[in-house]
This record gives structure tokens, C-alpha cells and sequence, in this order.
DNA sequence: GGTGAGCTGTCGGCTTGCTGTCGACAGGGA
DNA sequence: TCCCTGTCGACAGCAAGCCGACAGCTCACC
């Protein structure tokens, strides 16, 4: 019955926006996402729905995150977890989470950041070889392992909030992505600055990607912008 | 029906997190890994599944690891055993059962250190002609079985760390590692201070290995160090 | 056992360079 | 043409990273 290929996601949190923002955006990437806002009831629908991958903060109003990984793990799954926590944190209860295919993240955080870690876990706990991942447009080439880019053969170096919302653009292409959007994905969701980040990200990211090229970053006027190849 | 390649290996440790632990860092190494968490259900699981090399912790519930091993062997298998063991355990009559391929280690251990040891385990263990594993990044090398380290020939001296700490990054490279990333493998696995020795052993390597030639370690600000040639 | 050497981890000051704001200017569209 | 949107140089604040100094610990050697 469990004829569904989709990646299927669990996301822990007593917050129903965080819970709803992340479950929007996998979902948006054709995952099968449902929430839980507590530990007792993240445990019941784990046990029914079995999760590829689950996201969980470590602040739950029942009990707290690491007891719900227990009994995750004593249900007998094996199933990789990727940790939210709050920035103060006791940050050495979360020393050694990293270990093996689990991850953490710290909030406020962005969203693409959290797809890109549950897309790492779950390339590195599915199968054995694990090739690279690479993006790629035109002649424009992104590694997400090395974060290597590369224009022509020429490797570029970015900085990490150009990195970001290239490959955003690049996981997109060929569609336009508004502003608005770069921002809510790139960005860490409680960003206040509405100013004009993004398109100074995006003068700097053609300094160094389309001058002395076929231009590759374009701008839609009022609307935003998009990676691919030609047009106009 | 075994036509899989893969390493088979046997986890038995009565902590789920540390047999967990061990188990999804071998499957992301491309290992075919299963746990078991009594003596009983390890004897049954390996008469199965029939692993190429197996952890074994001496503390278990049902009966001790020695009477595991004399069972394992009297069903007929040299399969090698890598033991794990608490810090005051007799050592020596550890010492005294390594015989032929096997190992131990004692608690709580880094994660690379374990994995460094059952590699070289199942080297010593498939056929007699092993080959020394080299690594190596541009003119820089390190040989895991002498532990050589040279930098364009030249041979330098690491301490243990500094050692691990570059092993890991030769081993992945050239991929981008956080510091927690490295943190949780290089360092044991109950490591709490948060701190900046990653930094700080890196800087002896960068001393070590780097000065006067082109610089192979990398730092990638906001995200973490890698070994690599060129790039900047 | 006692002693010393070297390794490891902490602290803190300094440096580097990334990020976001401001503002002047350019260019497209009606 | 004129306005509005987008471009991008300059700059300041600040976080990340680097590394010297020091202290505790382990371990080897006597």
C-alpha cells in the first residue's frame, strides 16, 4: 500500500507556524509532509505514518526532544533526525547530534538551509554511493558538497549569503523567484530589514558569475528574478 | 543472493544510541550495517546475516561478550571483532584475545578512530596481499597504516589530534566539513566543551603542513575547513 | 612513586572580511 | 519626458576565525 515514492516528513513542533512553514516548503518540493505539535503526539503518528526523516525541536510542552528520540529509537526506527534548537540553548547537549546521518539546526534559521540539510541526511542514509549533487545551468555549475561554483570551467568564490540564494535560484531555474521569496527562503525567517539585500546580493553575484559572459542571472522587472539560459 | 559487495557489519551494544551511532556511520560510508542489543539476539541476527566484521561491546545484559565470541567461534566463524570496553575494564584480558585480525577500543571513543580501526581490521583480515591505504591530496599525504604524514616529501611529525583531525579531512575531501561536523567525529563521542579547538588544531596543521607552500586547508567562513588544492 | 615533557583545551585580544544601510545614478516603460 | 524600479559604490558595525599564552592532565622514564 506503501506504493507513495514521495519522501515522507515528520515535523515536531509546539509552534504551528515553524511546524507549518517547513511542512509548506517540502511539501512544495512534491514531499509528503504532516506535523505534530507534541512529543506524545509525534510518537502516535510516527508509529502510523513512518517518516523517511523527521525534524524536531527540542523544545516540546510535554516532554522533551531528546526523550522523544529515545522512544523513536526504542520503537526499533532508524530513522535520521534533524534537530531544531533554540539559540541559547545549552549548546553541549547538542554536542555529538551531527554524528552519524542526524543534523541540528539552530533558529531562527533559514529555510533553504533546513531543505538543504534534510536533502544531505537523506542522500547519506539512503543507499551506499552517494554521488555528489550538482546543480547546473547553461555552464554555470554549483556543487553542494564542496560548494564549489563554477562559471566556464573558472571556479568563483562566494560568499556564504551569495552561495545561498544561488542556489536557490539554481534549484528553481528556470522559474522567477519574487524577492519576497529570496528573502523568506534565504533569509533567516524572523528577518526584519525588508531593504534592498537581495539585489545587492544579486550585483555582486553577476560581478562575479556573468561579467565577461552570456548573462545567466536575469532581472524580470516587477516581478524578480531567474537563473537560465537566454531569453531576451 | 549475496551478490551485494558491500561490508556487512554486526553492531552489538545494549546502548541503542552508541550501536546506532557506530551503525549509521558505517552505512554512510557505503556499509551494509545491522544492530543487535543482547548476546542472545546477536548470535541469531549474525547466524543470518553472516557479517564480515562485528563490534562488540563486553557489557551486555544477557551474558558477557567473551561468551558471545566463544559462541560465535564454535559456530565456526573467524569472522574478526572489534571490541569495545569501558574505561577501568581489564584491559589485559582484552589484550590477550586480539588475536589475528582483532581490535579494541574503549569508551567513549571518536567515531573516526573506531572506523580507521575496523578498515584496518578488515584489510588485515581479506587475503593476505593488502596494500598499505595512502591517502592523498595534491603533494600531501598520509599513510594510515605507518601514520606518515609528508608534505612534499618531507616528512612531518602530529600529534595524535592534529593526526585524526587531518585524517578526516583527507578522507572527505573535497568536500566542506562544519567544525561540528568535525567535532563529532574526530573528538569522543561524550566531548561537551564547545570551543574553538577545532580552530586551534588547525593551526597547527596550517604551521605543520602549509607554511611555505601553497596552502591545501582551507577555511570557508560560516561554514567550515576543507583540504583541497587551488580555489582562491 | 616522583618528576618532567608534551599534548590538550580554555581564555581573550586582535584581525579579517561579510552584511546590511544609505544614497546617487541609470535605464525602462507609459 | 518623468517617474519608478533596479543597480551598485562606499561605509560601518560586528561576528567569525586566528593564535599566543597558560594551565591541567597524562604518560613515560627513572
Amino acid at each position: 500500500m506503501n506504493s507513495d515514492t514521495r519522501v515522507r516528513l515528520l515535523v515536531i513542533d509546539d509552534e504551528p507556524h515553524i511546524a507549518e512553514l517547513v511542512a509548506t516548503v517540502a511539501r512544495y518540493e512534491g514531499w509528503n509532509a504532516i506535523t505534530a505539535g507534541t512529543g506524545t503526539e509525534a510518537l502516535s503518528r510516527a508509529a502510523e505514518f513512518h517518516p523517511d526523516i523527521v525534524v524536531l525541536d527540542l523544545m516540546l510542552p510535554d516532554f522533551d526532544g531528546f526523550t522523544v528520540l529515545d522512544k523513536l529509537r526504542d520503537a526499533g526506527t532508524a530513522v535520521p533526525v534533524v534537530f531544531l534548537t533554540a539559540k541559547d540553548a545549552t549548546a553541549d547537549r547538542i554536542a555529538g547530534l551531527t554524528r552519524g546521518g542526524d543534523d541540528y539546526l539552530v533558529k531562527p534559521f533559514a529555510v533553504e538551509e533546513l531543505m538543504a540539510r534534510l536533502r544531505a541526511v537523506l542522500r547519506r542514509s539512503t543507499g551506499p554511493a552517494w554521488k555528489p549533487s550538482v546543480l547546473e545551468v547553461f555552464d554555470l555549475s554549483l556543487n553542494e558538497d564542496t560548494r564549489e561554483v563554477r562559471r566556464a570551467g573558472q571556479p568563483a568564490t562566494l560568499t556564504p549569503t551569495e552561495y545561498e540564494l544561488l542556489r536557490y535560484l539554481m534549484r528553481r531555474s528556470p522559474s522567477v523567484l519574487t524577492k519576497a521569496q529570496i528573502l523568506d527562503h534565504v533569509w533567516e525567517y524572523d528577518f526584519g530589514g525588508r531593504s534592498n539585500v537581495v539585489e545587492l546580493v544579486v550585483s555582486h553575484l553577476r560581478r562575479k558569475l556573468d561579467s565577461g559572459h552570456e548573462p545567466l542571472i536575469h532581472t524580470v522587472r516587477g516581478v524578480g528574478y531567474v537563473v537560465r539560459r537566454v531569453h531576451r
